[in-house]
DNA sequence: TTGTATGGGTTTTTT
DNA sequence: ACCCATACAA
């Protein structure tokens, strides 16, 4: 890779292009083709879902590369996922061919990466500096509480994570913040504890996620000489998804846009979906008073989805205010209307689900054209379970990411020890691991003779085994343990990194700990280690593969495999199926409780862009279904239909709800909006409602358990008057649940206590 | 020091 | 329902 720190090299002039070949321009619609010639000066592209958003920013950066005297390497491509990225590359190299390799793409972390990796120095980082992630930052915030005699039950690490994420998500170092905005985390020591977080970060030479932004940051702001490089090198910025970037993103942009001023963003208002996160939708709505004299190009032509799939997408997202406004059209007349389902439980719409994908078999469906999208992970369990079950072939994207699981962490942790002695979190995870007799009191003593000889763990350890400072068991498995680091510290650039690890697993005990396990487990953990030392394979040293883990955390998956895809509507982003289901569409679920209580209004708008990303992601056919029951922490829960639901305008769905189950307002009555769901506090008195519900079906649930199938008042062929469907007749009953034919609502599934017997 | 019991919190989303 | 952390016993 062409890609030299060389100040000399920016100025050399490419040869001048000759006979341009632009047939790349041909197959794009007016806004496209716009967008991609506006290739000086600032250009906001606000680009609606499926408006050809990635085709114009492959096609912009072959332009760029045909008709400007600019190498590949001053070009900055950033995009938000490493997903997005390889596709991006990919596509490119499709129309440029090799030279795509050189550009400067990536995700904005790896970015961040990649220019402190030149000077580490200048933020207190060494080299071959640990990137933490959150579970590792979550251990040091713990440890850091504890010591300051800070109650963790009182403030959890997670509360302290979130306050410290987002000081760094705006680019604030510890001397910047202003320990008024901590909501009065641990009586308002949060700033100070971010300071002490920072301190020890640098100390275990590590940095966490947001560093990765705010250090570059810093080193940008401070030494204008490595800025003017960099603001000199980067000649064209692209950036993907701008409506997801945070203010240090932004800050970082501004900076190296500063010189050239040729920026281009991208990104649609409607798809802001990462607020939580500290995602600034200010930037994109703020873009032309950044860079004044900026054009501002729209597309708004669709070619994904259907005209039902788009109106029921722009019917839902027009209930939100503060948009910048854009309407979606296409020329496509074709496709079915959005199906609307309700049904009686998780399993019963995880069977409708596996139901509808084997008749889009039929139809001569492939798997891997289908995709569902859940609001949260939990959710995905009951697919698994009912996939299984009927022989579909699925994969969860993003569920339990393989750099995530215990044991692969377990043998980074080993790794990150050897590649980085200072790794004291690292240590701490396996300096006991697998059993070696030594417990809380070692621990204790070598953090002791650390604090006072200024020492990390790993070196602390070195020093009480020379000086014999433990005794028995204790000593023998510490000096094992010791004599194994200095072992593998001298072959580790003797030996390939694949190799390396496996010794390390033999020389450590760590797969005996496996192989003696007879839990069910221990062979699929055996499994995953193996696949861990085929990916170190792909490797030439440990430096480059423990980054590449911390960055992408995610292995390869196959995806030419014909499965369905299951994954969070976060994870759906800028990805597009034929077919999409939308499960679980229930208020409190979706939009979600939490965020509403904690975001209140801002928050219902942004779920209800996210139900707007699920919905634009369907290209023919879009299920969307809601479970009136669903089991959540081990405890049934009934829910009412979203609000969401109700949003979606009539002519583009059609509702076939289960039998018996609450369909939605507005097929009851005609109004769209229930006056008792117009305000917070009103929706407050529904949840009471709820609640209380809930508490009436646990105490029917408890009496009618001892006495199953009888005796609970009223058994099978009983006659019984429902509120809603007047008289009917009990047909079928499965503990609690009835069903009965109605005298003139036909055959409903019905809860017993819904019921009274006559 | 290790293994087991108990209790409490937890799951919204991700680089 | 599950996972984790702490408390207590062996």
């Amino acid at each position: 890779m062409v890609d030299p720190f060389d100040f000399a090299n920016f100025d050399t002039d490419p040869a001048p292009q000759q006979t341009v070949d632009t047939s790349y321009l041909d197959g794009l619609n007016e806004g496209q083709r716009a967008a991609v010639e506006a290739v000086d000066g600032p250009v906001l592209v606000l680009a609606g879902a499926g408006t050809g958003k990635t085709r114009v920013l492959t096609t912009r950066l072959a332009h760029i590369l045909n008709t400007r005297p600019v190498k590949p390497w001053e070009i900055l491509a950033v995009t938000f996922t490493n997903k997005a990225a390889a596709e991006m590359r990919e596509r490119t190299a499709g129309l440029v061919g090799p030279t795509a390799a050189d550009i400067r793409l990536g995700t904005f972390h790896s970015i961040g990466v990649w220019m402190l990796r030149r000077h580490p120095e200048l933020v207190g980082l060494g080299p071959s500096y640990t990137i933490l992630d959150t579970d590792d930052q979550l251990r040091l915030l713990k440890q850091i509480l504890t010591e300051q005699q800070i109650d963790t039950k009182k403030w959890p690490p997670r509360g302290l994570a979130a306050v410290i994420d987002r000081w760094k998500d705006k680019g604030l170092r510890p001397d910047q913040v202003v320990n008024l905005e901590t909501n009065g985390f641990a009586h308002g020591r949060a700033a100070e504890l971010y300071k002490i977080y920072q301190e020890r970060l640098l100390d275990q030479n590590a940095c966490d996620f947001g560093d990765l932004l705010l250090h570059p940051l810093t080193l940008l702001q401070a030494n204008p000489d490595i800025l003017a490089y960099y603001q000199n090198r980067f000649r064209y910025i692209m950036v993907d998804e701008y409506q997801d970037t945070n203010v240090a993103q932004y800050l970082l942009l501004r900076l190296l846009a500063q010189k050239h001023k040729n920026i281009c963003c991208v990104g649609d208002d409607d798809q802001s979906i990462y607020g939580w996160r500290g995602a600034e939708v200010g930037n994109i709505l703020r873009f032309e008073d950044d860079f004044p004299g900026a054009d501002i190009i729209r597309l708004e032509r669709n070619y994904r989805s259907t005209p039902h799939i788009l109106g029921a997408a722009a019917g839902l997202i027009a209930h939100n205010e503060g948009r910048l406004g854009k309407s979606l059209w296409t020329e496509d007349d074709s496709g079915e209307k959005v199906t609307v389902k309700g049904v009686w439980d998780g399993q019963n719409e995880a069977r409708w689900i596996a139901d509808e994908i084997e008749n889009l078999q039929r139809k001569g469906a492939s798997l891997q054209d289908i995709a569902i999208l859940v609001r949260a992970s939990f959710q995905t369990r009951d697919f698994e379970e009912c996939f299984l079950n009927m022989g579909i072939k699925y994969r969860v994207i993003g569920g339990l990411r393989f750099y995530e699981r215990r044991e692969i962490r377990d043998v980074l942790a080993y790794l990150r020890v050897i590649n980085q002695p200072n790794d004291d979190l690292a240590f701490e995870r396996i300096y006991n691991l697998p059993k070696r007799g030594l417990g809380a009191k070692a621990l204790d003593t070598l953090r002791t003779i650390a604090r006072d000889l200024h020492l990390p763990l790993s070196k602390a350890a070195e020093f009480v085994v020379e000086n014999e400072v433990m005794k028995g068991k204790a000593h023998k498995g510490l000096s094992d343990l010791v004599d194994c680091f200095t072992s593998w510290r001298e072959q580790k650039d003797i030996i390939p990194p694949d190799e390396l690890v496996e010794t390390v697993l033999d020389d450590s005990g760590y797969l005996e700990m496996w192989k003696q396990d007879k839990t069910s487990e221990a062979e699929g953990k055996r499994e995953n280690l193996k696949e861990l030392v085929k990916a170190l394979a792909e490797y030439d040293t440990l430096d480059q593969f423990l980054e590449h883990v911390a960055l992408v955390m995610e292995i390869t998956a196959d995806e030419s495999a014909d499965m369905v895809s299951i994954m969070t509507l976060h994870s759906a982003k800028g990805l597009e199926y034929d077919s999409v289901f939308l499960p679980g569409w229930e208020e409190g679920l979706f939009p979600h409780q939490r965020a509403l209580d904690e975001n209140g209004q801002q928050a219902l708008e942004e779920e209800r862009r996210l139900a707007y990303v699920g919905i634009t992601r369907a290209k023919k056919r879009c299920f969307i279904s809601y479970a009136s029951n669903r089991r959540i922490h081990g405890q049934w829960q009934s829910a009412l239909p979203s609000r969401f639901v109700d949003e979606l305008p009539a002519e583009h769905i059609i509702e076939h709800s289960e039998r018996g189950v609450y369909s939605s307002q507005r097929q009851d009555s005609d109004t769209a909006t229930p006056a008792w769901r117009s305000s917070s506090e009103t929706s407050h008195l529904a949840s009471i409602l709820e609640k209380r519900s809930r508490q009436n079906r646990q105490m029917v649930d408890n009496s009618s358990k001892p006495v199953k199938g009888d005796s609970g008042g009223i058994q099978l062929a009983d006659r019984v008057f429902h509120q809603k469907f007047g008289y009917g007749r009990v047909v079928a009953k499965d503990g609690n649940k009835l069903e009965i034919a109605f005298d003139k609502a036909g055959i409903k599934k019905v809860m017993e206590n819904f019921v009274k017997a006559v």
